[in-house]
Parts: C-alpha cells; sequence; structure tokens
DNA sequence: GTCTATAATCAGATAGAC
DNA sequence: GTCTATCTGATTATAGAC
C-alpha cells in the first residue's frame, strides 16, 4: 500500500468519524440541552472513547457550535429568489410545505436551534444580527410589495413570516406534546397532509388567497 | 411573644423564603436548562445558602416540579367555558390577545414550559395525556360545532388550536432572535398591538372572520 | 430553621503509552 | 491517530454545629 493510499484512507476514516460524533452530539443536544448533553454521553453515543471527541473537536463548546453551524446550513433555505411579480399562494405554500416537511423529517435539529434561542443565542447571536436580520429585510420588502399591489391582504410582513415559521417549527419542538395530544407513536402520513393544509390554509387564508390544489 | 405568633412568623418566612427559591430557580432553569441551572446558581441567585434549597426542596428534581407546577396552574386558562352558541370571534380574538399578553409579560414561564417539552416532557407526561388532552379535546368540540354552523370555515380543528399556541408562545420563546432582527432591545407597546392585530387578523382571516375593533 | 463544612460523584479536559 | 488512566474542578447532597 502505498503512502498516498494510506493517507487517503486515514482522510477517510477521519472524515466519517467526524461526522459520526457530530450525529450523536446533534442528537443528545436536542434531547437533553448543552449542559445535559455530556462529553462522554456523546462519545458513548458515536461509539468512540472520550478522548477521541476531545481529539476531534477539543471544547465541547466548539463540538457544540459545529453541530449548529450544520444546522444554520441546512435549514437556511426557500424563498431564495422571490420577486414582487411572483404569485404569492404558489410561493407561500410552496415555503409551508416544504419547512412542514423539514420539520417533520429532523425535529432534533429545530428543537437544537429553538433551545440555542431560548438560552438567549449565545453562540447565534452574530449571525442573527448580520445574515438573518438581511434576509428578512429582503422578504419583508417583497411581502410590503404584494400588499402595495393588492395580491394580498394588508398584515405586517415581519409578523406573517414569524408566523410561518412559528406554526411550522411547532410540530417539530412540540411534538411530544402534539402527539400525547392526539395519543399516537409517532406523525402518520394523513397528519402531515393534514398539517400543511391548515397551515397554509391559515396562511393563505388570512391573506385573501386559497390554496392551490396542485403542487 | 405568644408561641402562636411564633409559629405564624416561622410560617411567614418559611412561604417568603419558598417562593423566593421558586422565582430564581424559575428564572435560571427557563435560561439555562435543568442541568445548566445548578443549585448552587439557585442558591446565590434566590440569596440563601445552597443548603436551605435542598432543606425546602430535597432534591433537584422536585424543585423543577415544582417550578413546572406553578407555570401549569397558570397557563392553564383561557376559553374554559366557551360553548357552541358563542361568537368565535370575540372568544378567539380574547383568547390570542391574553396568550399575547402572557407571552410578553411571562416569556420565561413560557420558555421553561418549552424546553420541558422539547426535552421530552418527562415531568409532564402524565399532565398532558390527562387533564391537556380532556382540555383539547373539549374545545375541539366547540370548534367542530361553529363548522358544523358555518360560523367558521372549514378547517381541522386541532391544528387550528396548535396554530394558536404556537404563533402566540412563539413571541416568548424566540424573543431573542425576534428582537435581533427588528433589532430592539425589548418589546415597544406598539409592538404588543401589531403581534396581537396580525395574529389575529391571521386566525381570524383564514376562518373568515373579521377583527373586533372594541375589546 | 439556618448555615458551614464536607462527602461522594461526575464533569471537561489532558498526559502519555501504544 | 487512538485510547487508557488520571487530573482538576464543579455538582448534588448531607452531616452536624448553632
Amino acid at each position: 500500500m502505498t503512502t498516498e493510499v494510506k493517507k487517503n484512507k486515514k482522510e477517510l476514516t477521519r472524515q466519517k468519524n467526524y461526522q459520526i460524533i457530530l450525529d450523536a452530539a446533534e442528537e443528545l443536544f436536542a434531547r437533553t440541552g448543552y449542559d445535559g448533553a455530556s462529553m462522554s454521553l456523546i462519545a458513548n453515543k458515536a461509539g468512540v472513547p472520550k478522548a477521541n471527541v476531545h481529539y476531534y473537536f477539543q471544547h465541547k463548546d466548539n463540538l457544540y457550535k459545529m453541530v449548529l453551524d450544520r444546522i444554520i446550513e441546512k435549514w437556511n433555505f426557500g424563498l431564495e429568489n422571490i420577486k414582487a411579480e411572483d404569485d404569492p399562494a404558489t410561493i407561500l405554500h410552496h415555503y409551508i410545505r416544504d419547512k412542514v416537511a423539514l420539520a417533520i423529517t429532523q425535529p432534533m435539529q429545530s428543537r437544537l436551534y429553538a433551545t440555542e434561542i431560548i438560552r438567549g443565542a449565545p453562540s447565534l447571536h452574530d449571525y442573527l444580527c448580520d445574515e438573518t436580520r438581511q434576509w428578512v429585510k429582503g422578504k419583508v420588502d417583497v411581502f410590503q410589495a404584494w400588499i402595495d399591489q393588492g395580491k394580498i391582504r394588508k398584515i405586517d410582513p415581519m409578523h406573517l413570516l414569524f408566523s410561518i415559521w412559528s406554526t411550522t417549527q411547532y410540530y417539530a419542538d412540540f411534538q411530544t406534546q402534539i402527539l400525547l395530544i392526539m395519543d399516537q407513536q409517532e406523525y402518520a402520513e394523513k397528519d402531515v397532509a393534514s398539517i400543511t393544509q391548515t397551515v397554509s390554509q391559515l396562511i393563505l387564508g388570512s391573506l385573501g388567497l386559497t390554496v392551490p390544489t396542485n403542487d
């Protein structure tokens, strides 16, 4: 085996271990909070010695930040190129549908994000001030243009956006409560459909729009 | 001083200390999570020796449960006696208004509840299965009656309720994010008004109702 | 009832053999 | 790069003087 091949193999195990630890950390941070997720619990779940977690990520805080970074990248999507000329009903319905799907399939990531905000966003402060604030500003402008054109009913555009976030993320963050109330073990296929339908109906309905029948 | 008076005085200090510790614990549990809030931090914040916290509440878990109990009692309000004959617009608008007010004035309690649910509701499991499920069932029946009478547009009643909870609580739980995006230190009077207005418009508007102008 | 001092345990982090 | 053994400090909880 040449040194080159050896090097590649090592790099591969490195990346694999890196991901395994990140996955374990994501779930534990989401499930038990920053302080509740100990490095040894994370190491156990990942199936590596605790010292290796420190070898890869040095400090706990660094590991936490890496987990958050990965989530931010994944969640930072939707409404990318919306314009005043677009059709609000289509745009918003698709955004809601995708948000609900993400909440159902990746609840842990939503929950970790939620606990970070609830803690006062110590690790996301700058990101929220820069990227998120700018992003929101852009979307709010388009919403306002829709209102001015009479495409949608008059409403506070920023709070409209917050309402979309809250109603969709709720099904990830409060899943435990929802399922206990519904007396179910997990979301069924029809639940996803009725959640999407209800939330979409709620947002679009209040704007004087009707939910598109075809996706 | 008679023994009776002495006894009353002792009982009074006991209740006072009890409340002081509960208040400190509530804030710390909400801010840093169950594991992040250490007994010594709570004792410091309350201004009592750590041993006294144990004297009053024995175990950390017990203190946490007491804090939760107090929150549940306070939040378990609204829609108490609604009936199929009531006017949906008035009922729902008042419910939303009160929920928003509570979210703005008591954000810590909402956040603590949220983290408890996100953790999988270890301490609230039974409460959610019994009280909450029954409560929801009752409200859903009334909502359904409103739909059947043609008072409100057809919508999934349970998800309608979830949407009210999510949109209102969001302003407590995600306050940090919202204020950073809005570039403000705290909610202003006019914010509370526009949040109430927007959320009410959202819920009522999607039901084919209009927001009542007079409270 | 109150509080100091301390026990027992577990956390994050590292040294050093392999 | 990997992992055992260990250090240091913090945590929950309690014993016992006042």
